[in-house]
Parts: structure tokens; sequence; C-alpha cells
DNA sequence: GGGCTTTATTGTCAACCTGACGATAACTAT
DNA sequence: ATAGTTATCGTCAGGTTGACAATAAAGCCC
């Protein structure tokens, strides 16, 4: 390694696209900046890394703090790096961007940071709104990610709470790959799935239409005696490809 | 964004995991500290990032530094971000690692820096040596991303050279998923599989046994007229699961 | 050359998975 | 009760996979 002379170093900051599903539409979580550079654009939440801090770490705690949520749900991971150089006009500035995969929550506007925070419908974030920094590739490489991601894990169920019925899981698959599926074929490819579903015994009740079975997502951590826990859906789930 | 204060700043490496296959066994290149810390200890090769650079510019060029290869064959992408926390004695480092995947190409002693840079077989590089830093989990997860990549997309080629037989690519499969697959059925989906290999229409001579037809990955950026080149295979190439 | 060994390639077949879609079941609304 | 709506179960043809037989085409040894 070449380290004769002393390194530069960079900020670092962390950024978040936080996805859910609202009434069938995959949302992402927008900041209005109120402050320049992009002041009065849109950004994804995010900020400095602290000293000594992990990244996941310091993605949850920018995230908590700019929502106002203290424990926040869903499944959080890093996507990648941007920078340092040519993405912010105030010089080098690396971001390490994060994925949240989250069941809807309401973004409480308590602390200052907050007041501006809200879900936007992410076709709409995409095609018209006015996004800072480098986040609108951020955002079409996060789309990317969740969009496999599904396909090869449980993660879909994020979206939906503790309990859910496959109609609400086959919305989540339909708003995240912005296709339609067949309820029958997915019903049998969910519900067959091995270490996926979890029934609860319990039922809808109240809605339009036949109750529902109501599912829970399989425990990696506790798995159930003799059945063989998947972190990993095997065969997938495919997205249909043109 | 708590941009009050002045942000903490970093200094910022790039790692770079490089794979490669020799006799169907895969390797990892592998460099002896010859300073401190962790004086010899095997490491990454890698090095900090200058300003203004982008981090996969930064990983190419730090690898060719450190083994002497001016044009860097192969498939080198971004696979993730460690630190800057708890992971270097001097103090808060961030590291961005890489993952390339290369034919095997002779590591060229020429400089300073490359007079101990070498190939590793992995499972010895896992099991018995002694590597620097959070050298053995990044390692741990680019091995996972090469066993996954090769199933989805067709950059297992690209530990070949540029013409090669079905067999050599089953090999590569073999060595980095650490699995033995049938030749029957491997031929079958390799050369089956749209937007996947190319007929050269040459064979290989000399060698024992029959002669086999030589191959070439097809160029997703020169796509065939009428057939659909595609960067991702489908269906997959998948692994065998227990 | 003739037989043997080795590797490549083509087939065969049953099990499984998928997409398309019919048929019921169990609710709510009128 | 009747209609509308959603959930769930079945059926069926076509594609894919894993296991494995059979053939092809070279080199090797005598």
């Amino acid at each position: 390694m070449s380290e004769t002379s002393a390194p530069a170093r960079f900020p670092v900051t962390v950024d978040v696209v936080a996805l859910t599903v609202v009434n069938d539409r995959l949302n992402v979580l927008l900041i209005t900046r109120l402050i320049e550079p992009f002041r009065g654009s849109l950004a994804l939440p995010g900020g400095f890394v602290l000293p000594g801090e992990d990244l996941v770490g310091a993605a949850a705690r920018e995230l908590a703090e700019e929502t106002g949520v203290a424990r926040m749900p869903g499944h959080l991971e890093q996507l990648g790096s941007y920078g340092p150089g040519g993405r912010d006009p105030r010089g080098d500035v690396l971001t390490v961007a994060h994925l949240l995969l989250a069941p809807n929550f309401p973004v409480l506007a308590a602390g200052s940071d907050a007041e501006h925070a809200g879900w936007y419908p992410v076709d709409q974030a995409l095609e018209s709104l006015d996004l800072a920094f480098d986040h609108r590739q951020i955002l079409v490489d996060a789309l990317e990610r969740a969009k496999s991601k599904i396909e090869y894990s449980p993660l879909a169920a994020v979206f939906c709470g503790e309990e859910f019925t496959v109609a609400q899981l086959r919305g989540v698959y339909e708003a995240v790959w912005g296709t339609r599926l067949d309820p029958r074929n997915f019903h049998r490819k969910a519900t067959g799935t091995a270490g996926f579903l979890e029934d609860t015994g319990r039922m809808t009740t109240g809605d339009t239409g036949r109750p529902a079975a109501l599912f829970r997502l399989v425990d990696a951590a506790r798995p159930a005696p003799g059945q063989p826990t998947r972190a990993v859906l095997n065969p997938p789930l495919m997205r249909p490809r043109p």
C-alpha cells in the first residue's frame, strides 16, 4: 500500500432509502432541504457518520433523528457507497447509502429536522421530483436492489405488519415490481415455499369478500423444529421478465 | 441533517478481493504486509482513496500499482463498506471493499509493493492464513457475493480467457461453489441459455479426450442481431443447496 | 491398425415448477 | 335471496431439472 504520505480524509455520510407500501404503491421517504446546497430540493434522510460508529448504526440513528421514530421497524441493510468526487458542490463527500424496507409508519413531525419529512410515491419521485445530490441515482439503485431482494429472500413480508394475508403480501410484490401477479399462482407459491410463511390460525374479518388466513413470517432466528428455516427462498419467486 | 457542527473526517481506503481460478481451485490475491500494523500478516491489496477519485477507479489504480499489471482483466465491482470504527488499531478508517473476478494472470513482482503479492487458495486463506484487519470477514462476504453473482449473471466466464470450453466454464462454477456438477446437465444448461455463450466454431486440440468446442461470452455491449442479449441469466443457473 | 482410456456431446425420462385459467367457498352489500 | 368480491383449491400443458444411458472423437499403448 502507498502509505508513505498522509492520506486524504473525507467527510462520510450515510443516506437511507426508506421504502414502504402505501395503498399498494411503493413510497420513499424524502426530506425537504432547508439549507444550501439544494435548498428546497428533496433529499434522502441522512447525515454525517460519527467517530467510532459503524455504518448501519449511523444510518439507523440518522433515520430515527429525522423521523422522530424511536424504534425503527423493518429491515435495514447497506446498499453501496458513492463518491467521494463529483457529488457535492461543497467538495468531496463519501456517502454510504442504505436501504430500509419497512411497513408503513407515520413520520412524526417532531423535531425541526423532521418537519419536512414525508412519503412520496417512488415513480413520482423518479419522474418529476427535484432530488438533491446524486440521490436520484441512489434511489434507482435501491429500487433495483429491492426488486431483486424480494425474489430470493422472504423480506417482502417486512413491508407488511406482524400478521398479513397472502393478498397483502402479493400487493407488496406488485408494488415493488410494478407488475400484476396471478392471485392463484401467487397463493400456491407463497404458501407452498418452505420456510417462508407460517399460518397463525387466525383470519381476517370485516373486509369485503371471503375472509383470508393470516400469516406471519417464519422467524429465521427461532426455527420451527424439523423444518429448515431458510433465509433464502429456493426456488426463488422470480419477477416476470419481458 | 445535523450539519450544525463540523463533520468528522475519516481516511478512506479501497480494498480488492481479487479472485481467480487456478487448476480448478479458487484463489485470492494477498499481499504480505511489510509495515505495522499487522506486519507479516497477509492483507487484501488496497490503499487510500485520493481526492476527487471515484471508488472503483481507486480500486483499479491500487490493484494495478500493487500487482504491476497495467490493464487489469476481468470484472471489477463494489462489494461493500466497512468501518469506520473498530477495524484499524490506528483509529477510524472507512474501507470500501471491491470484488475482482478475473482469469488467472501472473502477479509481476515489479514494484517494491508487489514483491510480496501472490495467489493463495481461498479455503486455505480462510482456514489457516493470518489475515490483517477485518479482511477475513471481507473475504467471506466477497465469496458469498461471487457465489451468488455467477448464478444470475454470465460473469463466471470472465474467469476464463477470451475463448473457453464448456468444461472450463464448469470448472469455474465448481471451484467457486465448491461442488461437483454433472457435465451433461451443465452442458445442456450452459449452451441452452440464450444470451450466454457464443460458439466460435473453433475446437480445442491436443488435449486428452475428444476435442471440445470453443465458446466466448456474448458481448452485452454488441448484441447479436435478433437475439436478446441478457446481462442476467434467466432462469438462473442455481447452485445446489443442501 | 485395434483396443483402451478419456473427455465431449446428445438423448431419455420422471419429478417438479410455472403460467393460464376453471371452479368453489365464504364473506358483504342490496 | 341475489349479486359482487375476494380467497382458495384444482387442472393441465409446457418448460426445467436431476439422474443417468449411449454415442462420438480424440490420444495412448501394443
